[in-house]
DNA sequence: TTTACATATTCCCATATGAGCATGTAATGT
DNA sequence: ACATTACATGCTCATATGGGAATATGTAAA
């Protein structure tokens, strides 16, 4: 198998830096497209084919106002993504308060090896 | 150019399901390889190199115990993914105010409402 | 050393990509 | 009707992928 497609979800969707360029900004209002190939300074096709891509994950709306097009970032199908690194947030600070501790019992003593308290784990095999 | 690739940063490492299965199974503390290929029931390669990707970016540190490995997640790497996309929050909140005062002038009007956003939509034009 | 165990790496391959360029299409202006 | 504007799509191509199978590496036990 190959890599998934970019439009299997929103994960791939905002692997490529510059669709995230364009959803963040996109996240204000609504934009034609020629706005965004002048404010980030790509390939008009480049921006369009992009836009695809968040279209069709859902990553952003389209309107027609005449023969333009207005994009704009749809905000709520970032939030499972939000949701999802959240689940690690307590890691990341648990990880930051060993260190701590490990740094201030280290200048305490010299070698205080503690158990290392493990928060909670999710069961295993 | 082609897809960037998935040791480009922690965007493109996410991007592959399994990889973010591993990051959370790794997320308590660390188990071995083998451990991971038990409970996620993928082939010992697959894992192997799911895990050489996420170490190269950071996102999994590594420790050897006599004959096997020890893997777990580093969650500060996951961290920027996260104030990423912390930014569109305000917007999401924001749209989920107006759909809420709209669903209550409906209401009040007792008017149909035609356009119901649908995340699963690929409509065109 | 020989054997068994735990991981890592290599090779092959179908598939998907993104950039650049050309072309198609729809709406507007004259 | 014709030209122009504003996007979208189609094309080729170099490159990266992930799965499977086979193999290599590394450590420990017999």
């Amino acid at each position: 198998m190959a890599r998934a497609s970019t439009t299997s979800d929103a994960f791939n969707a905002i692997a490529e830096p510059r669709r995230r360029e364009i959803l963040s900004y996109l996240a204000g209002d609504e934009r034609p497209v020629g706005e965004i190939v002048a404010a980030l300074g790509l390939e008009q096709p480049s921006v369009s084919k992009h836009l695809r891509v968040l279209r069709d994950v859902g990553l952003v709306r389209m309107r027609c106002q005449g023969r333009q097009k207005l994009y704009r970032t749809n905000a709520e199908a970032i939030r499972p993504l939000h949701e999802w690194t959240e689940t690690f947030e307590r890691y990341w600070q648990h990880q930051l308060n060993r260190v701590k501790e490990l740094a201030e019992a280290t200048v305490r003593q010299g070698s205080t090896v503690l158990k290392t308290p493990n928060p909670n784990q999710k069961e295993k095999s």
